[in-house]
DNA sequence: TTTT
DNA sequence: TTTT
């Protein structure tokens, strides 16, 4: 308890979401989200960016892949995770991601039209601004998307 | 440029700061931060603790190791940071961190009385709070403390 | 869309809660939260502190009342909005408010017991921890209180 | 101490930056700042803005004199504070405002070119995008822009 | 007074 | 692997 774990980003996306369905029905994408930094080098300007692992589940992994694309400016919010896994040799290793609670797209009006996803599209969808600042509600913990 | 990376983080130390000095006299600081949330499992309350390192270069390094210790309560802004490095078997291994932008002690008044650290401490001392919430400027980048 | 109002707030209550109940039964709580700043005039520290009224709605009034009194410190997460009213004389004002989205009691443990509120308790209830990071659901966006 | 006061925006400005000098050298600019939220109220989509005053200080005012402009979509860090004064009647009013800690211009590259101030331009400036994400430092706090 |  |  008495604690806070939040992650504030604004970055561009190095690629397009990846969804993936656990049990078939729980929505978990992902992609490689990138921020960047200016500094003086004996002079020069030199850029150093850096890649974050963003993780988003249920509704918002959904919503990501419906409205986020490579190369899109983003605002994120989230937490870190760091989960352990085995690797290939039975070594065990770390990964850390930022789970998003909420994202926010920024950028021009045209940025905001849905994308073509891996699911198929809902006929007569009208993309809906007040979605994309979808903010997850998993007090319940139910595992089910709402 | 149009980027942003932020962490912020309310925690408790899982070990007292340890100091480096990069050649001679850069000092470097690193801690574990643990964050901490409960869940239901199944009915019951389960605690999911993360762990951050987090690291802090020059005057909050030394900051750090004057006024933190192990299980004390601290708010910490900084970035993340991703770290390549190869382990002993030549692979190449990464490491995120959280480098600390400023931290600022919670808890008690006496919580804020500085710490023995390595450092011999200077006689006659008086813990000044204001120091405690310091920001580090390194706008000029010289690699120096100031 | 493409924005975003978000504060953090670390302080202490200047005041217990206050609630008040909106056409019988929308909850609605109030209380000054002092943050403090350390700054040198002349050679002399001098505390510089700001009041910020934070107001919380719904469920989250409902668990200000019970967890939080004066005194205490809390982290705080919310949104500006500057409220308009006319003052006695019939003249427009502004007053700015921080709606909290989340609260989470920092300190001792045994700051965490519920405490008395207006509302009378619930017989053989138990502090919940995990309530008191309460998240608000505002999704469905249906207007409505719930 | 132990306290916090952060605010972060993103948003529109509604106006240009404007500029003072106190006592002819010490830099206040500030701007109106738009964020707004979506909500259905009715079966239809209501948008509500909330306009932020925006107050910088020394070379950050000088930075958003001359990068930012009526329109631009910009990322900015600081903490909130509430000036009493007296109106005319002389009744004690409040203003809060968000003073900056840091911007940071959000948008294309044509949106960082810097615009025309008040101040005579600087022969042969070129624009400094690591300038834009700077971050003031009063921790000496002289009343001198460094 | 911004923007979508 | 993004963007400027």
């Amino acid at each position: 308890m008495a604690s806070v774990n939040k992650v504030i980003l604004v970055g561009h996306l190095g690629k397009d979401p990846e969804i993936r369905y656990l049990d078939g029905n729980v929505s978990v994408a992902s992609f490689p989200l990138a921020t960047s930094e200016f500094y003086n080098k004996d002079g020069k300007k030199v850029e150093q960016t850096e890649w974050h692992n963003v993780v988003l589940w249920r509704a918002l992994a959904d919503l990501a892949v419906k409205y986020l694309k490579k190369g899109k400016l983003v605002y994120i919010e989230g937490k870190l995770r760091t989960r352990t896994y085995e690797d290939k040799e039975g070594i065990r290793r770390f990964a850390t991601e930022i789970v998003a609670d909420s994202f926010n797209l920024l950028g021009r009006r045209s940025d905001f039209e849905p994308q073509n996803s891996g699911k198929p599209s809902e006929s007569g969808e009208q993309p809906e601004e007040s979605k994309v600042d979808f903010r997850e509600n998993d007090d319940d913990n139910d595992g089910l998307p709402f």
